[in-house]
DNA sequence: CTGTTAGCGCGTTCAT
DNA sequence: ATGAACGCGCTAACAG
């Protein structure tokens, strides 16, 4: 069923037809109106392949996730992106997910993917201080949202959680509790997000007073036996901290282990904290004081913020900070040491 | 840069140029030479739409799941992906996911998606026993595997585990260790896998004489909350089953702490496994006994036989049943009741 | 071996 | 308000 079939059908050229069908002045309500109903009876939808030829679009757009070993962010992962879908399915865009493998031909693999033509716009997930993805993005005129700041690239649209303001409050919190001693088990430095979590943990730290160097920060791969292992030499430490805060819950989880090895209780003898609120942080014995960032909802937001770039609107004036919310569970207690 | 200005810059008609870079062989040594090196010094790429339109392929697979709330799955989701892209990578192709939301418009979203071409064959995750998606892609004639076999569709390319086979060791082994009073948490009973683990689970009983009735049987969603739901259940019982088999690890750690919020001890009061060997099993407390399928040797093969699928081989005959291993772990001990 | 021609199925000026 | 004609950039059938 080509434009061609239908326009003879009707007795009308293709131009007439194709203007008809994509909302065009000028063509008269009444056969609009004929070619519409034929279309819809004849089932007429345009050649996709051609589609895309003439007009340049794709009708798709891809959330960017960067692919390595196995780590506990993607427990998340989906909650993203039913977000995203929900919204740019309403404007009939599909959303595709696809995974970059982190490593020396990154760049050159997503200059593949760009040239590729698929997608007319990118949701580009963990980003790092530096992100020469984002500045291939834009060198390359591409329309993108980042889920996470930056630090040292050009202004661009993003999505981002109030890391600071999250773990400014979470240590805070500690704090209260008496404690005084407090690491944290954060993300690799190359990740904006632990920079920012770090700067909300010193923060909290240098308004209580405690010095920085009493409070260990260790950088580390997300995933359990990371946390297991950092946590093993923190506990070897003396005086050892009383309370552990981790960039994610799986680090947490992680600890956990190492903790109660050592014949220690979670919660009395050591807090511990996590970040992501997942359900296996949940579910732990005992169960993981967290953060909750909404992360469906941020799917949402970033979806909005694409259409909004993709429909030439300034990316550098479109920037969403979203507070995450502090769950206080069983695994995080008084300090023993008051 | 088209390949027609290559094409005048050679003084060569588009056509010569066309064939010398598709790999015909009418075309003389020396004038592919000639035009590969134009090629590559003008940085020439062909325009992706024309080449999708001129020969209706698009250089892209997709990997569907169904969305839903959050389920356990998908922490080893990466690994499949990554497994997929590693092969088709190899062949320039990309491998996209694709959400589709279950419910009753997923029949017409799955429909929108094929219409739209994206691209040129479907690895088909969480098969149902009769699977209306593997009606609709064979009645299209899209080339696909399905990761999970089905029960009533005609024959396609698969790739499962031995679900039978896993859970009737499982089952045997718990067996071994004394326990008569099983009872199995599995998935909804309208997935493939929650039917197929059923029967090993149930043939390993009979095997051993052991009366189905005495061995309660559960069907429910495949998260931590229906773990524990169900779990509170069967701990009421009386009497109550000595050892739960769990359809995914998620649903075990459920399980885990409607034990012990009931005062009872994991894998010596009750013995519990789970299916799928995730971290979170792993770093649990006591260590989960689980199931490990080498989730990334999957996706390679799934890619393997996607690509035979495209290149024409009979799909009815790519059937490949891979074995997973069971991981004994503290979790799983000797019935008390011996 | 190479060039000429046609067609893929649209969207979009430019006449009328 | 409508139709004719052209272009998008490429591959493929045909001719020589």
């Amino acid at each position: 069923m080509s434009i061609q079939a239908l326009a003879d059908s009707l007795g009308l050229s293709t131009s007439t037809v194709s203007r008809a069908l994509n909302g065009y002045a000028d063509v008269s309500a009444k056969t609009r109106a004929r070619v519409e109903a034929a279309a819809s009876a004849m089932n007429y939808q345009p050649h996709p392949m051609a589609h895309r030829l003439a007009t340049g679009k794709t009708g798709a757009i891809a959330l960017l996730t960067s692919m390595r070993g196995g780590n506990y962010l993607e427990a998340s992962f989906t909650a993203l992106v039913s977000g995203v879908a929900e919204v740019l399915r309403a404007q009939k865009l599909f959303t595709m997910s696809v995974g970059i493998p982190t490593g020396d031909d990154e760049i050159s693999e997503l200059e593949r993917f760009l040239s590729a033509r698929l997608v007319d716009g990118i949701i580009l997930t963990r980003t790092r201080t530096h992100d020469p993805r984002v500045a291939l993005l834009q060198a390359r005129g591409m329309p993108f949202v980042t889920y996470g700041r930056t630090m040292d690239n050009a202004p661009h649209a993003w999505v981002d959680t109030d890391n600071v303001g999250a773990f400014e409050q979470a240590t805070s919190q500690l704090i209260a509790l008496g404690h005084r001693r407090i690491a944290l088990i954060n993300g690799m430095p190359n990740m904006a997000f632990a920079v920012l979590r770090q700067q909300g943990f010193e923060q909290a730290l240098h308004k209580a007073g405690i010095a920085l160097d009493t409070c260990p920060v260790h950088y580390t791969e997300l995933n359990g036996a990371s946390g297991a292992h950092v946590m093993e030499r923190l506990l070897s430490a003396v005086p050892r901290p009383s309370a552990v805060l981790c960039a994610i819950d799986g680090l947490a989880l992680g600890a956990y282990q190492s903790i109660k090895k050592a014949g220690l209780l979670v919660g009395s003898d050591i807090s511990v904290m996590g970040y992501g609120n997942t359900e296996a942080g949940e579910f732990a014995d005992p169960p993981l004081a967290s953060m909750d960032h909404a992360i469906a909802e941020n799917g949402r937001h970033l979806a909005q913020t694409l259409l909004q770039v993709m429909g030439g609107a300034d990316p550098a004036s479109l920037n969403l900070l979203e507070k995450p919310k502090l769950l206080m569970r069983a695994s995080a207690g008084k300090s023993i040491s008051n």
